[in-house]
DNA sequence: AATTACGTCAACCGCTACTAT
DNA sequence: GATAGTAGCGGTTGACGTAAT
């Protein structure tokens, strides 16, 4: 059924709204509210269809519109219900007060989908692309047993990849962690910290289970709320948790750092740009260390 | 400086669901 | 129940700005 759109008629302007239109649209609104977007734009003395001013109105000129940047806990939530409710812009919209349906479509469209795809990630089901997981690679390695590839079920975990993700989006935050890590641990050995390349990529076995998701990626997960002040505060820990002391996320968060040369392995598409990025943060950091002893 | 490629986002289009008659 | 009118949703487009070459 249906009917022809409300746009035919002649002499209904389209394309972008002028200040003088935006300005007639909010002061009949103002007056009248917004009823009737049929007889609206006649009303107001506007050359627009209704439907026009109903988008212009909900989508841009509404007083409670938040604009600029999605914050990291916005990202976070649209993530969330995205792989619960998918493509349901308007239901996710209303649980991000302020937000859009439209904003949250394209910001989804133009900067999160895309993200997860590099990520290896698929955008519709939220689960690892398997046709970007190189799993003969992974067979070919020497340190995998029957054991190891039986635990890599729940390795492939979308909410570790996804933390993976995150970190890799991050890459000054990784750094400063695994130097953190590095300065903490030659304060105990009494030892110059330098990076070595390799470091984490030993004991492959022992990383699976250091990986696991069922231990340590849940805990550092459940704290994903707090990661905008990680993020802020460069591994200054926020934690008013009941269930884990500061000391332990910190164990945790620094346990999926150190697996995250696992996670490239898995991950392929994210691994050529984080190991080169992580390569050149490395020879900076290492040169930044020599000028200062120096 | 000019051109091309890419990213962003406001706005449009087509469709469906809901409501009134 | 059938039909028509309306609001709203989600996909898509195209203009514009910026970065890369």
């Amino acid at each position: 059924m249906g009917r022809s759109p409300c746009c035919e008629k002649n002499g209904v302007k389209k394309g972008p709204w002028t200040p003088e239109e935006d300005t007639k649209l909010i002061q009949y609104i103002q007056v009248h509210g917004p009823c009737n977007w049929r007889t609206l734009p006649k009303d107001a003395g506007l050359q627009r269809c209704g439907k026009s001013c109903r988008l212009r109105w909900t989508n841009y000129l509404r007083p409670d519109i938040k604009r600029g940047r999605f914050s990291f806990e916005e990202e976070e939530t649209i993530i969330q219900l995205h792989s619960v409710l998918g493509n349901k812009w308007s239901t996710i919209a209303a649980r991000l007060p302020g937000r859009t349906d439209n904003e949250i479509k394209n910001y989804w469209n133009t900067r999160i989908r895309k993200r997860l795809l590099r990520n290896g990630i698929d955008p519709v089901t939220h689960a690892p692309r398997l046709d970007v997981l190189d799993l003969s690679s992974l067979i070919n390695l020497p340190q995998i047993n029957l054991s190891t590839l039986l635990r890599l079920q729940t390795l492939l975990n979308p909410e570790a990849l996804r933390l993976a993700a995150s970190l890799q989006e991050n890459p000054e935050l990784l750094l400063a962690k695994l130097e953190q890590h590095q300065l903490f641990n030659a304060q105990l050995q009494n030892q110059t910290p330098v990076f070595q390349t390799n470091q984490f990529e030993n004991n492959f076995d022992q990383q699976i289970a250091l990986c696991n998701p069922s231990t340590a990626l849940p805990a550092a997960t459940s704290h994903s709320n707090q990661s905008c002040l990680i993020q802020e505060n460069m591994g200054q820990f926020s934690t008013n948790s009941e269930n884990l002391s500061c000391q332990t996320f910190q164990d945790n968060l620094t346990t999926a750092f150190e697996s995250a040369p696992l996670m490239e392995t898995l991950c392929h598409g994210a691994s050529d740009q984080m190991k080169k990025d992580l390569s050149e943060k490395k020879k900076f950091s290492v040169l930044e260390q020599r000028k200062q002893q120096q």
